[in-house]
DNA sequence: CACGATGATTCGCT
DNA sequence: AGCGAATCATCGTG
């Protein structure tokens, strides 16, 4: 019995009450009726109290909280450029932010009372409660003590938490306050993506109707001359746009364009170079000056003391890798200048080295896959 | 601070 | 009135 009175006494000091304690208590006890009651009505009167205000277990008064809390006695503006020129544009905003914070501060002031109220009230029932209990236990000061000072503490954060409530109130304000100062805000990521899918899907025709502008205007939470400012800048910007693609892809065209002539004009140098160079070295046996250099049967012919190594030293043209397997080409035309022609694919055979390109000239390039451009306009 | 993006404003046209 | 176009002014970023 003792044991249980314990409990149910640290149970009222804490305020932690546990029903199941109460429960055998008041089996066990011939005031059941009236612990039962006042421990519960204790409770619900204190959680009742409280729930005004958010409580933490452990909150301490902030340093930082009380910074803010500074501005209920010097209030400063947050927009830092106010210049005379601009006063008239500033000065509601300006009103606004005093009044919000002239509203927070007696808002506070408010609760704060309420809680002194309520505290007070409180005090007086944990006392009543004490009392009861000297019906059935002995109840001294230390008891009185004890349920004061739990009292009071749960008040005392109840404080801080108000204060802190109106501190994030003041930043809220000064946020809002900033950001209304400011000429024009870019509209958030919901606002633009709502709209460009909007356009996207009628890009054909990107002309909402009044109707439509209404409901964009709402789903994005701006004005309908905001939806009109946004379309009529779309359809410019995204007209340019296309305009600008579809220039840079000329521009494009034309420098591919150039690369390939200039590539065709080195070509046509190089063969006739090489044709050139071909003439004159060719002496080892003037007789057969229209037959082609290159082909492997007249190597054979030629008068033993031309080494194949010499004519590689000297000409040069027999690095060349392709030499054996077109060289059993004839040429089918002389020019004026004595150069021969060969069928296709045998031009670039010379004294240059044959480049990836020009090999590359000699196949069918291999076509690219192709993607779809995209087309905003459609 | 330079520069491109972007929302707003203005003007002329139909 | 609604639009395109040019322009302004600010924002956001490297």
């Amino acid at each position: 019995m003792d044991e249980l009175m314990k409990q149910l006494h640290k149970a009222v000091s804490t305020d932690n009450v546990d029903r199941n304690t109460i429960a055998k208590g008041v089996e066990m006890n011939p005031y059941r009726r009236t612990l039962h009651e006042v421990l519960l009505e204790r409770k619900d009167l204190l959680r009742s109290r409280m729930n005004m205000v958010v409580m933490f277990d452990t909150e301490e008064p902030s340093t930082e909280i009380e910074e803010i809390l500074a501005q209920f006695q010097n209030p400063t503006f947050p927009i830092e450029e106010v210049n005379t020129e601009k006063d008239e544009e500033w000065q509601p905003l300006e009103k606004k932010y005093l009044d919000g914070v002239n509203q927070i501060k007696e808002d506070m002031l408010l609760k704060q009372g309420q809680l002194e109220k309520d505290m007070e009230q409180s005090l007086t029932h944990g006392e009543k409660v004490l009392r009861s209990h000297r019906d059935f236990r002995p109840v001294d000061e230390r008891d009185y003590c004890n349920i004061r000072q739990s009292i009071s503490r749960h008040f005392d954060q109840a404080k801080v938490s108000l204060r802190g409530e109106a501190a994030t109130k003041i930043l809220v304000l000064r946020r809002d306050i900033e950001q209304q100062g400011r000429k024009r805000r870019n509209f958030d990521k919901n606002t633009t993506d709502t709209l460009q899918n909007w356009f996207h899907e009628h890009r054909q025709n990107p002309y909402p109707t009044d109707q439509e502008k209404a409901e964009l205007a709402k789903q994005c939470n701006i004005k309908i001359s905001q939806v009109n400012n946004w379309f009529g800048n779309q359809r410019i910007r995204s007209k340019q746009q296309a305009l600008r693609c579809e220039e840079e892809e000329k521009k494009r065209l034309a420098a591919v364009a150039a690369e390939e002539a200039r590539q065709k004009e080195l070509e046509e140098q190089n063969a006739a170079t090489e044709a050139a160079i071909a003439a004159s070295t060719n002496l080892v046996n003037p007789g057969i000056l229209n037959l082609p250099l290159v082909n492997p049967a007249m190597q054979a012919m030629m008068i033993p003391s031309v080494q194949p190594t010499v004519i590689n030293n000297s000409s040069g043209f027999l690095q060349q890798p392709n030499y054996f397997t077109v060289g059993e080409q004839m040429p089918i035309t002389d020019n004026a200048n004595g150069q021969q022609f060969y069928p296709t694919g045998f031009e670039t055979f010379g004294l240059v080295q044959q480049t990836v390109e020009q090999q590359a000239l000699l196949q069918p390039p291999v076509s690219q896959p192709t993607f779809p451009a995209m087309n905003y306009l459609g």
